[in-house]
DNA sequence: TTGCTTTATGATAGCGCTACCAATACGCTT
DNA sequence: AAGCGTATTGGTAGCGCTATCATAAAGCAA
């Protein structure tokens, strides 16, 4: 099925096919159904490496990553790969672990040289040697899961603000008035905003936020599980725990565990992102979902036209794509015991 | 940087050039030097865009799966898309859940008009029914993680049998002597592989298997939860848990915690597959690890390879891809504390 | 209507690579 | 040294699509 065929059917020249495929240019209203009809009936689809190889030259995209939470990379690789696969941009991942602000600085430039894009998950979207290396070399960025760190980035993510203010609400909502809360990694935002959100819901449930019920954590199982220790210990223990992602939930169910404790009868625990883990541990997690795939496939969606737009001569308008979240009941968080 | 500097680089023609690359073709040995010093120097890499347009012209390969294990599958996916996009293939996944075999048959005719090889994990893969509706349209399959279902299908895989006993002498060794076992799924050939190198190591060493020992379970969370109740229930406990996949195994440790039993100092337990399960929950699991992405990866080019030979009108000798596993020691193992 | 601008469509060329066949070079026999 | 077969190399065409420019059609003012 070629785009020859379709033209043939339609009465029109494959360019005009060509044109309404890619929807933005000037084509009759009346030439367009023809094609479109002549697009269904034959069921045609283009050639993504036919595509990338008469169009955009060179259109291979970076997503660097560091330090990841293994699940949720696998998702967003996930995603991106699929997209790639379908556009048939070259996607080139990374890992940059533990670099020093020069030494991105560094690898930045050279990649600059290499790529035409960059998808950048946190924490690397928040380095500031990373964005304005790229930025001074005129490589578009997409930032995944973080407020824009510079005017001219694009951005896919979901407001971490409101998300956490929700799953607290749903809390207080449970009838919990003595909730911890686990700290997400201080070198990520998204950690600051979830946190925010918390405190925010608190107040307006004429709750004070009591600071030695909010513990540090990093986003890892070994922290979660220190944190949630430090939680459990005190004589007058939280009754529900919000962790500020899933790994470090399944840490505090199993300390829980450990201590004897029920959940969620006596202690109810939530977590956030909604990766496999939370259905893998027992009771299922209460969480915030985020649609981590197709995130990915809107950040390299962003990418692509920029770049397009960019060789095209265009003024490209940076976007800030936030993505609805969802606050998933599952089996881990019920009201407390004594009310 | 196209093939054609590279060759003017190396004095020949760009035909030579792209002979090298694929490495069988008859080449002088200088010849050969010349060329791949070229490559070197100029850092070439062929642009898949290009190889797939020129080159076998629909390279559509299907990858389908039905009720996964989703850690194993999204490593699955992984590799294969990473692979995907770096050969131009054109990866088109599907999921087939709880098809019956005249739904499988019938799916499989329609697929094998659109692709022109399939990718089949476990449990699609010991499907009668799909494979022999693709070989009678003779199109290419490889199988991911099963024994060879047909003579003419290609398999990619580990020695199950081996890996499995290989812990239960590891297990052995530390001391244990009354061992559970939770078996996998019965629709897949590798659990039944698991069980019989646990039973074989285990008379090796000399010790019966008691069958009440034994439990069935179905590679889920939950399944392990149901069977390590059971096992963990009977009067003479088991010192140490074999569950047939991580999931099953953290089930086990989750139990074990609620009974208030140490791990791994009351009781060890051991899983397989090695997904990130295994080093998220605590303890992190002693596992055997399968290098998946990688499978996905060799299944991937295997397949291109074979629909690379039968255009060419080759005869293509069916692969058995057996991978080396790896016992990995983590800290859920241990000696049993009786001796 | 004419003459102009704007909008819609078509023709041509070429992206980087490989299949196919033609042309050499080489090794060996007589 | 000539003749033959095989091993190695090169030339040509075209994969399916889009950029670019050329052309045709339409819109509009005078």
């Amino acid at each position: 099925m070629t785009i020859h065929e379709v033209a043939r059917r339609a009465g029109v020249s494959p360019m005009t096919v060509s044109r309404v495929t890619h929807g933005v240019e000037n084509v009759r209203d009346a030439t367009r159904e023809l094609v479109l009809k002549a697009i269904r009936e034959l069921n045609y689809s283009p050639n993504p490496a036919a595509q990338s190889l008469a169009g955009a030259r060179n259109t291979r995209i970076a997503l660097i990553y560091s330090n990841p939470s293994v699940a949720y990379l696998s998702e967003l690789l996930v995603g991106a790969l699929e997209k790639a696969s379908r556009t048939a941009a070259q996607l080139v991942v990374e890992r940059w672990d533990n670099f020093k602000p020069a030494m991105e600085r560094a690898a930045a430039r050279k990649l600059s040289q290499n790529v035409a894009g960059v998808i950048l998950p946190p924490p690397l979207c928040e380095s500031v040697a990373i964005s304005s290396e790229l930025a001074s070399a005129a490589i578009p960025v997409v930032a995944v899961a973080t407020g824009r760190p510079r005017a001219d980035v694009c951005c896919v993510r979901i407001d971490d603000f409101r998300a956490a203010s929700e799953m607290t609400g749903y809390l207080v909502s449970l009838g919990h008035a003595r909730i911890g809360f686990i700290k997400g990694h201080p070198n990520q935002t998204a950690s600051a905003q979830r946190f925010a959100g918390f405190q925010s819901a608190c107040e307006a449930a004429g709750l004070a936020v009591n600071p030695t019920y909010v513990e540090q954590g990093y986003f890892s199982y070994r922290s979660g599980l220190e944190a949630a220790e430090r939680l459990l210990a005190r004589k007058r223990a939280p009754t529900a725990i919000f962790a500020s992602n899933d790994d470090m939930a399944a840490a505090v169910i199993s300390v829980a565990h450990r201590r004897g404790l029920d959940v969620p009868r006596d202690l109810s625990v939530v977590g956030f992102d909604d990766t496999l883990t939370a259905t893998t541990v027992w009771p299922e997690l209460t969480t915030i979902r985020q649609p981590i795939a197709a995130m990915a496939d809107a950040a390299l969606a962003l990418l692509l036209r920029q770049i397009r737009d960019k060789r095209a001569g265009l003024v490209f308008e940076p976007v800030d794509h936030l993505f609805a979240h969802e606050l998933v009941k599952r089996d881990s968080a019920a009201p407390p015991r004594e009310g």
